[in-house]
This record gives structure tokens, sequence and C-alpha cells, in this order.
DNA sequence: GCGATTCCATACGGGCGAGTATGGATTGCG
DNA sequence: CGCAATCCATACTCGCCCGTATGGAATCGC
């Protein structure tokens, strides 16, 4: 903990910024995201801070465009450059389930649903997501309407593990309990 | 909005402030949660609170409390009631479906997990519910390990359909929608 | 009805963190 | 090299809200 990535990384960018809040927002939530805080991680002051950035909520805000930006782009198209369409969403499954880090900040976005800025964001991605799923159902074979349900009820569930097992530590799976898990998930929730 | 249930109540008990807390909460979250505008809300001033409580966690601590207390229980009860256990789910899902306040609560809790106080009691009110599921899936015919599994999924996405519904807004499901995709729940998650 | 207890009002102290002002250091550029 | 733009430090102000201190009003017990 507390180790400065580079020790002397004598001037800032905008983005070093966005990138420091966003782990910050990871490790400690949003509620979190204080100047002060941010500037003494940086080895700066709040001075560099107010030349970069017109308020505290400006920085929020760029911070959670930059994630929306570069959020799921890379696994999005790996899983489409899948030839056969059953196959795609057992392999979003696991795929998905290995991830860590970006599990990190969206669970804290998640837990930080207070904020007005985070709230349009969130939407926007999940919406993006759901309909991904969507699609991905009805290529495997479901039809229009129940394709969108499941994709509903999918990602649902990934919400709501993320708030359970992530934010709180509830059943603390080991490795082979989850993985256990993410395959009862594909038996019950991808048709067969 | 802003009425008084009883306009001159002259005199207020550790109850009142408890009740009117987790309506605070529930309506604009526990972030908002602050004495003085409870007090104005109550027609009182500080002085009567800290007189009530020591400070503004043991509000939250006790609010909390009497949420986990008079929670479930008439439901639980309800359901384990119906003697035909493959009966108990399809009904447990509707009649959840159909509640409100109760949701908006929970909902509220959800996006304030920030908080130290609301992790453990969301943690055991998650964690009893859980079993709850489970022992029904058992009874309604799943072996041990699939029961456990699909108890977990069951709830994470109800917890995560909650998130994206409730506080975020997301897909604004119609009456008919939203009873399409409570019946898509069942026949996808209830063995037959 | 009268003192003691319970409940509440008023006024103040103080911390914490956002935002401002201003001058100094560093870097790019002619 | 030297000037301008860029980046940062220091030293404030200010608002918000928790908590305290103390006196006054309402209510209970005898």
């Amino acid at each position: 903990m507390n180790v400065r990535q580079k020790p002397e990384r004598t001037r800032l960018s905008a983005e070093d910024w966005e990138d420091a809040a966003l782990n910050l927002i990871a490790e400690q939530g949003v509620g979190a995201l204080a100047v002060e805080a941010l500037a003494r991680q940086l080895g700066v002051t709040k001075g560099s801070f107010y030349w970069h950035f017109r308020t505290r909520e400006a920085l929020l805000q760029a911070a959670l465009e930059r994630w929306e930006q570069y959020g799921e782009r890379e696994i999005i198209s790996q899983i489409e450059a899948i030839p056969d369409p059953r196959e795609r969403l057992p392999e979003l499954f696991r795929r998905v389930a290995h991830e860590l880090h970006p599990h990190r900040v969206y669970a804290a976005l998640l837990k930080a649903l207070d904020h007005p800025l985070v709230v349009p964001v969130m939407a926007r991605v999940s919406k993006r997501r759901t309909e991904f799923l969507h699609t991905a159902y009805s290529e495997a074979g479901l039809e229009a309407e129940e394709a969108l349900n499941r994709a509903r009820l999918t990602y649902a569930a990934y919400v709501g593990f993320l708030q359970l097992n992530f934010t709180l530590g509830l059943p603390r799976l080991s490795h082979e309990e989850f993985d256990a898990y993410v395959e009862h998930m594909i038996a019950t929730l991808i048709p067969a």
C-alpha cells in the first residue's frame, strides 16, 4: 500500500488525476474522493489540482467519463469474434468471472449510486451491456421476448453478485465454490 | 411532501426518531441523514435529538436495528404456511414482486453500502434470506449443492434488479412487462 | 400543587474539506 | 538566453454540520 508508481513524477496531467481518482474510488469508494487526500497520494498539493480542474465534481465527472470510455471494449470484441453464437455466452460468463479490477470499480460505483453524477453513467453502461446480452441470447436461440428477459435476469444476477460478494463480503466463496457457482449460472441461464 | 403525520405531537420518543430516520433514508438515502434536517422535519430542534441519542451514528444504528427486527417476519411465515413446498417459491416471487416500501428501504441501504454501519446489517439480512431460499429450493426438489447455488443466484438476481430498476430507473418496465419478467424468473429459476 | 424528572430551545464551539488568492518554480519556445 | 506559458505551494476564507452547554417548558409522582 501507499506506493507511488513513480516516486518523482515531477509534472502531472489531468489524466493522471483522473486515473488516480479511479483507483481511489475502486479502493475506498466515491465518498473518499477528496482533493487534498488525492493530492497527498500524488505527492502534490491542492494548488496543482485546481489548476487542472475547476472543482471536485469536475474531476469525478471526468474520471467517470474516462472509465465509461475505456471500459469493456476488448472483452466485447473478443466475444463477438467467437464464430459459434452458442459458445459465446458461456465463454463470456467464464471470462468475466475471472476479471478483477474492472469489478472493483464497478462495485464501488454501485455502492455510490447515491451520487447524482454516477447514476447516468451506470445507467448507460448497464443498458449497453444488457443489450449486448439481449442479442447474444437471441443468437443463441431464444425468441425475442424471452431473450430480453433472460438478458435482464442475467445482468441483474451479475450486479447482485457483485454487491453480495464484493461489497458485503458475504459467502466468501472458495475458488472451487466460485467456479461451481459460475457453472451453475451457465447451466441455469443459458439454453442448452 | 413535507406533511407531518400529526401536526402537533408535542412529545417525541426515540422510536419516533428512528422511524423518521428510516423514512428519510428510504427517500433520500443514508447520506441525507442529518440531525438538524430530521429535527426540522419533526418540528423540533437538535436539543431534542441529543437528549434521545448520544450521536448521529447512534441513531443510524438504532434505526437499522429496528429495520432488521421488523423487516421480513410476516412474509416468511406466510410462505412457510403454504403446505405444498413446490408452490412456495413461485408464491414467494410473486408476493415479493408486488411489495414496495420494503424495497425502498432495502434499495436505499444497498446504495449506502459505503457506510460501515450498514454493511453488517445487510450482510446478516442477506444471509438469512439466502438461507431461506436455500431450504426452499431443497424442499422443492433440488439436491444440496444445486439448491445452494440456485439460492445465491436467485437472491443476487433480486438484489441486482433492485439496483437496476429502482436506483437506476433503468428499463422503466410497464406493469405487463414487469409481470412477464417475474414469470420469466419463475420459469427459469424454479425447477418444474 | 410542587418538586423532580423528562423533554426541548437557543446559542455557541470546532473540525473538516472545498474553493480562492497569490507568488514561486519549471518548462517550452523564440 | 530570456520571456511566456504552464504547473504547483502556501496560506488563507467559508460553509456545513456534528456535538455541547445551559436554561426553560411540559409532565409525572407524591
